[in-house]
DNA sequence: GGTCAGGTTCCATATATCGGAATCTTTGGT
DNA sequence: ACCAAAGATTCCGATATATGGAACCTGACC
């Protein structure tokens, strides 16, 4: 239970951002709730809430119960939700792939994109071992000390590269972090010719990582897929037998891929 | 599929509900989408989508492939819909009360609610006879001829009652239809002693219904229960057989309301 | 009938949206 | 390598919208 001083006012800096940001404070309310409570828990000011909730209301998202004071969820938002789930079959797929690579190398494995110059954790399943490290779908990770950050960039240009870089400047996390722009240069050249990408404790001390390209024939990869175990259980030359089976996993998210765009031009295709 | 020139331009007179209106076309896709191809199916001005989805996308909403054209689903987007349906146990309770309703008399029912002089479906469970009038969630009904109306309308104020139906004007639909006001006001008095109220064929021919309100013991209240049969199976005399359960799971979903009311008191008080 | 806790409305100001037109970028053809 | 053509992106002034403090309602309770 929050208490009303560390509620955090609804960030977003458009109106549209802050709606979504409301969407999400009511998604997660399975009661009836008030325009007062919804004052208190996002210390918007009460006629701007009024006016949004006001709004949701007329477009069905919301409705009230006859206090007029109480609302609720409408039937237009759960049909948004349920089409937002059902019609995703994409991810569905996506995280089946990584499920059963999961079951067959015993071990935490994530989907990854780039993202505004940092990785982004799209997907992730846990390992059964009691042990594991916590990092949640959503997430972000600098580029150049994670496994996949490092494939994204051996992709690049290299001046497309060094502008990035340069921009983010290169922190250190562990001693095993690279600082050294030469030392990374190289390292992003032997990841490149290897086609794969170790994270030795670069980001946390105990991880280590490897991670492959979903294969785009067509450009360059946005997806990643890694596999993440700590020290104890996993070693580099482990990893590099977990590698067929990664790189299995990851020509079938490619397979997916290649199809969901496939389709999509289809579907255009068809409304003309 | 639709083509082109069927296509409607998102419907909305604010920004927000613009917005809305744009994630429900995208939670329809199942696949990666083109600004291009959004521009065709809504029929909104490039720049104007354009803006949109990069709003969606630097909120995590969306994401876009590598090639920089394809946008999918965001992460974010995807736990909204999550949060949304998980913590919805009023809906699920409700329904799950209307179902057994459903089974118990073998036709099918609905929730209804006052919603801007109108009655509107909150949710609706078919029975399994292959005969049905199809009637969806969402869809709305005048007061005036139908069962849960005639309960609303006979909770008012006389006062109140006559505004609202003075500006709603009495429309008809068969020949059943109550149009003339004070056959309609003897009507409205006869259900208010009654308790529940019949649509005995006032807005649909062959379409016989009956319906009670949940119970609301601290005002009026806004949500009714209706049984709705094709009059091939139903008179009124069974109707009225039914009339027990029918109440039974009326008082069970006051019961809903009443709980999801305290609860919501609760987790107020409780951030405080 | 007075008080108080909400809910609602007002309104001058600040801000975001809008979308036609221009511009940049990528793609595909020769 | 070059050149369209399609698509994405940016520009920007006119316009519509959001904003939120303050004032105003409303109904519940004493």
């Amino acid at each position: 239970m929050t208490t009303k001083s560390e509620m955090s006012r609804l960030e977003g800096d458009t109106p549209a951002q802050r709606l979504l940001a409301l969407l999400e404070v009511i998604a997660g309310k399975d009661q009836f709730f008030t325009l007062q409570g919804m004052v208190e828990e996002t210390g918007l000011p009460k006629p701007t809430l009024h006016r949004m909730l006001q709004q949701l209301e007329t477009s069905g998202m919301l409705q009230r119960e006859a206090d007029g004071r109480h609302y609720s969820k409408g039937s237009r938002l759960r049909r948004l939700a349920e089409s937002l789930l059902l019609n995703d079959t994409v991810h569905g797929a996506r995280h089946a792939v990584l499920r059963k690579l999961v079951d067959e190398v015993g071990e935490s494995c994530n989907i990854t994109a780039l993202s505004g110059g940092e990785v982004l954790y799209l997907d992730r399943v846990e390992t059964s071992a009691p042990l594991r490290f916590y990092l949640h779908p959503g997430s972000r990770v600098p580029v150049h000390c994670s496994a996949s950050g490092k494939l994204f960039l051996a992709q690049m240009a290299p001046a497309q590269r060094r502008r990035l870089l340069n921009e983010l400047s290169l922190e250190s996390f562990t001693r095993n972090t690279l600082i050294d722009p030469e030392a990374l240069e190289a390292e992003i050249e032997a990841v490149r010719r290897q086609g794969y990408a170790f994270d030795d404790e670069e980001f946390l001390p105990g991880l280590l990582c490897i991670a492959v390209l979903a294969p785009n024939p067509d450009g360059p990869s946005n997806t990643g897929l890694a596999i993440q175990a700590p020290i104890m259980r996993m070693t580099r030359d482990k990893a590099l037998a977990c590698l067929p089976a990664l790189q299995r996993a990851a020509e079938q998210i490619a397979a997916i891929n290649r199809e969901a765009l496939s389709d999509a031009a289809q579907a255009a295709a068809g409304d003309r």
